[in-house]
DNA sequence: ACCTACCGGTTGACGTGTCAATGATGCTAA
DNA sequence: TTAGCATCATTGACACGTCAACCGGTAGGT
């Protein structure tokens, strides 16, 4: 974990083939793995995986309400993204927007009854989906490994920035 | 079969918070990582993951070239979706399509030598980049595991079938 | 007061992906 | 022969994401 990795492995500049098979293998089937589940909300609820992330985070906050650019970085989109996907939901009655009272140009997002009962009844079938889709396939310990797997992938990629 | 996996973990139904806490990360981790991959190939030679895996796969080809059909089975992709990308690589002259003289009704893709250009300058780069993003980030044991989870991830869907 | 610079949010253009419908062309069975 | 039928590929409609431009308003500096 903390071997300076080029030296170790002799300056190399390229992944040795094993590398690379084992990089595809793993990049495709975790791409799988996230469009299956999209597709199992899909059919349990008419959600998206995104909606489930914004009507989760309303759900959540109290008044179910959230300024637009709070909900943004709750949960980790760029606005302009976050402006279209709401845009959709509205047209959908999933949410509601309306100027903010207390910050002006500020915009509140609303769920509405219609949104909390599509999440309600999407919560269930998600959850269960992830346990069979991905913690019924490892081992304990395999599940146990993956999440350090995913940290060391996070801290080396928050590491190097540039983005 | 119904019963043989709930079973073993005393017939849960869904996820622990820290089983949720491991697919989150996990699955979010490996989107940015794609994502970032994504990035660097676009700024080091204008092309996307999906050019690339166009581009692959005519290079390898005898003759530059494949049947449109062959191709989409080769890389995994639905005819769709191949014949969008198509249109959309042809209009930057990476690849032509022309009618096929051994089959009727088929369509041959050749890659331009625009298009060959544009894979040699993307291969190094783009290998280079699996390297610092994936096989760096990782100790040796922790790349082999992730090939071993990608692995079970990948049997345990196929099993599962559904698509 | 005025100019500027930022801040919060929206919009438009475009690439990308899925699904369902549509041509166009051979193969097969009545 | 001809009525289906499967096959190969394209198309259109739409959801989703990014990027860059824009817009309205507040805050600072002069």
């Amino acid at each position: 974990m903390t071997e300076a990795t080029p030296a170790r492995r002799g300056g190399r500049q390229l992944p040795t083939s094993d590398e690379l098979r084992i990089w595809r293998d793993f990049i495709e089937t975790t791409a799988a793995l996230s469009s299956r589940l999209e597709s199992r909300l899909q059919n349990d609820s008419s959600l998206s995986t995104g909606d489930y992330a914004v009507l989760l985070a309303l759900s959540e906050a109290e008044g179910q309400a959230m300024r637009s650019s709070a909900l943004a970085a709750h949960i980790g989109w760029e606005r302009s993204r976050l402006s279209h996907h709401l845009g959709r939901m509205e047209r959908r009655g999933l949410i509601r927007r309306q100027e903010c009272a207390t910050v002006p140009r500020g915009a509140e997002v609303l769920l509405t009854p219609a949104g909390a009962e599509a999440f309600r009844g999407a919560t269930f079938p998600h959850l269960r989906a992830i346990r069979e889709l991905f913690v019924d396939a490892l081992t304990p310990d395999q599940v146990l490994v993956a999440g350090e797997i995913a940290a060391a992938l996070r801290v080396h990629l928050d590491a190097l920035g540039e983005k």
